[in-house]
DNA sequence: CTGTGACTGTTAGTCCGTT
DNA sequence: AAACGGACTAACAGTCACA
């Protein structure tokens, strides 16, 4: 159950700030954040409030559901599965 | 830009919770929350944090991005555009 | 069972600077 | 450009009485 989730939404976060290419500074600017909470946000440190979290992700031309998409997705390579693989059905063609 | 989606937020974490049929009260003991904060959320009068919707979501048996994304459906269904009737092109029948 | 205002302690979030 | 620290203020977490 209890995985904190709060730093893959940091590195989330990031991946997708340094996609557009623009600097935490300038991010936080843009958002209307202090640049030194950014980078605690992008390095999990931080509990970042939804209001906090929207602006960012608006700033980042992205949803919000993006964002926990992308930190499910990066969550879940660190979750070593044992390599199942998916077996598709063969459907019956009838 | 700035739709404030707090309100909407609120009401996802609401539906998904009828969903369950469990009661405020019961939801927020199992997610080691208070019931009058859980209503605040669900009320849009509250700014969660990441780990206070996280402790929801995972009672709920939901991950926060499929919160998110009914929250920007509820968002999106609000967002009353004046009223275009979809106007399915009649098939001529011939 | 749920909504709300008010309250306290904690933390979110800022601003300074250093590495 | 980014991580990190300290001191600071605004906002949140968490709770209660009451409706």
């Amino acid at each position: 159950m209890g995985v904190d989730i709060t730093p893959y939404v940091g590195t989330a976060f990031r991946l997708l700030r340094e996609r557009t290419e623009v600097s935490q500074e300038d991010l936080a600017f843009r958002a209307g954040l202090d640049r030194t909470y950014v980078s605690g946000i992008e390095c999990g440190r931080r509990n970042p409030s939804l209001k906090s979290m929207q602006h960012l992700a608006a700033e980042l031309s992205v949803s919000l559901d993006q964002v926990f998409i992308l930190a499910r997705k990066l969550a879940g390579q660190t979750e070593k599965l044992p390599a199942q693989k998916r077996v598709r059905k063969p459907r019956a063609h009838g």
